[in-house]
DNA sequence: TATTATATACAAACACGGATGTATGTAAAT
DNA sequence: ATTTACATACATCCGTGTTTGTATATAATA
């Protein structure tokens, strides 16, 4: 039973990688072995080497399978025109990030690795970068979104759009890096909505 | 020449952590090997050895050097009686905090090194605790701050300091990984000063 | 004060496992 | 018949921890 239908072969495919997502989150993805990944998906080595390059190939698979459909989730709703006010879409769009971050826990594994379970030198330093731009398009966005909610009479008139949007970019990086690094005994999950609001609120004119 | 005074072998444990933060920062801490750490020092893994038990030991005594007197340094400011308005003292807290950062490499090496050149898994896993208890004391000194300036009349009266007091947390978290994560081509460093100023001036009265 | 003993501060050598990449084998799908 | 999808075997290097060696600083002693 070695050749497989193309179906089979897929699946082991997808079966590594869901692999090494558990064992990178397990051992931190610099102490995770090929063998290890292998033994957990059942297969050997070479099924590894078969499907993949090497170790940085796998990595950047397993996060592609889940960020993109993550920022496209977000930006559906943030760029949304069916809001009357430009910030109950930030607001709405900042909340599904962190409510699927929430019950999702393949995402919230996949965030973890890449957060406090990866080290971004020599062929990992590309995905600083890569992190880093969907970060800053997200920042350019709701700029935008800022702009037009002044232009709506929707924000509060001493509030330059750009500092706003600067202001919310460091508050959601922050809320991530927070709840993902430090989730022991707080109960800072259960407050995140409250926070957004409270967050956007600030903003609101009156 | 092996038999070395005191101060002689004091001189080399420093030559060797400042080493270390120097190949941690360049090779990251799972791939910083002892022979790297020792040869970039001027000694072998013996010297090493002899000073730290393991690769652990020298990263805690790395951080604890660094870690502590920043601490120390933006509580005195963000604790003292001196300023009229208790949001003053925040602000001046997190400025000094982000100054540092910014001048000081030492420090914004050890910082890096924390954030995106180790993984938090095993040995290491505790680094997370150690981490997390320092900002969440930062997230109930503030607090304390806020509920002052409520009392004396200074912070807007729709805010609740403990959701104030998140929202600053969240918001320094942010900067500060947004700041050492993609600090390429960004001129975020220029705005940090601004942005707090402008964060602080949302919850201000009037 | 001079001598001796011992602990110190390393360097050098050794033993070991473990991870990587590649090469080869092979049975079944196409 | 050939390619595919792996499993198995092999060679190589690298990092760690420990052990041993040793010159000298320093404390003890006389």
């Amino acid at each position: 039973m070695v050749r497989k239908t193309k179906e089979e072969a897929e699946k082991t495919r997808k079966d590594i990688i869901e692999s090494a997502r558990t064992v990178f989150h397990r051992c931190g993805v610099g102490r995770s072995t090929l063998e290890k990944i292998a033994r957990e998906a059942g297969v050997t080595r070479g099924a590894v080497y078969w499907h993949f390059k090497d170790k940085a190939e796998l990595f950047f698979a397993m996060r592609a399978d889940v960020f993109a459909p993550m920022v496209e989730r977000t930006d559906s709703i943030l760029l949304s025109e069916t809001y009357a006010n430009p910030l109950d879409a930030i607001e709405a769009s900042v909340k599904e990030f962190f409510r699927v971050l929430d019950d999702c826990s393949v995402v919230r594994e996949v965030f973890e690795i890449m957060i406090s379970r990866c080290e971004y030198v020599d062929e990992f330093a590309s995905v600083q970068d890569e992190v880093g731009r969907p970060a800053y398009e997200f920042l350019e966005k709701i700029e935008g979104v800022y702009r037009k909610a002044l232009e709506k009479g929707m924000l509060r008139q001493d509030l330059d759009p750009a500092m706003a949007a600067r202001d919310t970019w460091a508050f959601t990086s922050g809320l991530l890096h927070l709840m993902l690094g430090c989730q022991k005994g707080s109960d800072l999950d259960r407050q995140i909505p409250a926070m957004i609001s409270m967050h956007i609120a600030l903003r609101r004119r009156n």
